[in-house]
DNA sequence: TATTGTTATACTCTATAACTATA
DNA sequence: TATAGTTATAGAGTATAACAATA
């Protein structure tokens, strides 16, 4: 059996999850990242600022401004002005955003479903155990 | 313990491993897929055609050009025609290609033990065990 | 002076479609 | 007509640097 690196094996399997979850969003016309972003909004108990949704998806703040403000043309996300500090936008999920948040947790759940299908639940929680372990090591 | 699933682990855990990769390989003058490409062709036996190289990449065939471009503009990768059909183009490594490969596999090798070295030696067979098992799954 | 966000710009990785040369 | 590769174009996901508004 030919002997392939973990990088590489990385690499491939998070290309083919990326694929399976873009098709099944194409569709519903979001992508990947603004879906990703559409999630950490509605998991955060109040709307955020631009600078905490970088820091929640782990880009640089400037990265953040073309997925909001493709979500905002799209009505999923609303910018408003924090009244307690007005250099700072709040972004608020409008109920098209929570919706859209809905179906495609949905598109994700079933495309890791079809990519970790050969692995058994006990195999997945390992997987997972692993992956969080290396996640959870700061840098 | 927050609930982190293994889509959004997948891709995290994914995207930190090329960054580290990608900074070492910066000072080097090649990019991440320039040195993967380098990669398969310095692993096949023989040297590849276009079709052949955009296959071992799981890529299509138009996406390999620009990698192979640039390795050529570098004077790494050398395009030949091949005389048993002129339709197809031999990539044959450069001796510049080749040691750019050790190099660059040294910074990959390093990239990937500074991300795992939270786990153990058995702990990284484990996730290796694991990808492999969601990488071999045909679809 | 420091922080928040944006304008401007660019690079990497990848894709689809249409074309050229060759078989 | 089928195959190999390229031209043309595009989109997703990032990044750095410089700047404006506000604190």
């Amino acid at each position: 059996m030919e002997e392939v690196e973990l990088s590489e094996l990385l690499h491939r399997v998070s290309r083919r999850l990326r694929h399976g979850y873009a098709h099944r969003l194409i569709p519903m016309g979001v992508s990947p990242g603004q879906a990703r972003a559409l999630r950490a909004l509605a998991e955060a108990d109040r709307p955020l600022r631009m600078v905490q949704l970088a820091d929640a998806l782990r880009i640089v703040p400037r990265s953040v401004t073309p997925v909001i403000d493709a979500l905002e043309e799209a009505g999923l996300v609303r910018r408003e002005v924090d009244p307690a500090n007005r250099r700072s936008t709040l972004l608020v999920l409008t109920d098209a955003g929570r919706e859209m948040h809905e179906r495609s947790r949905e598109a994700r759940r079933e495309a890791g479903q079809d990519l970790f299908a050969v692995l058994t639940a006990d195999q997945r929680d390992q997987l997972r155990e692993l992956l969080g372990a290396v996640d959870r090591q700061v840098h």
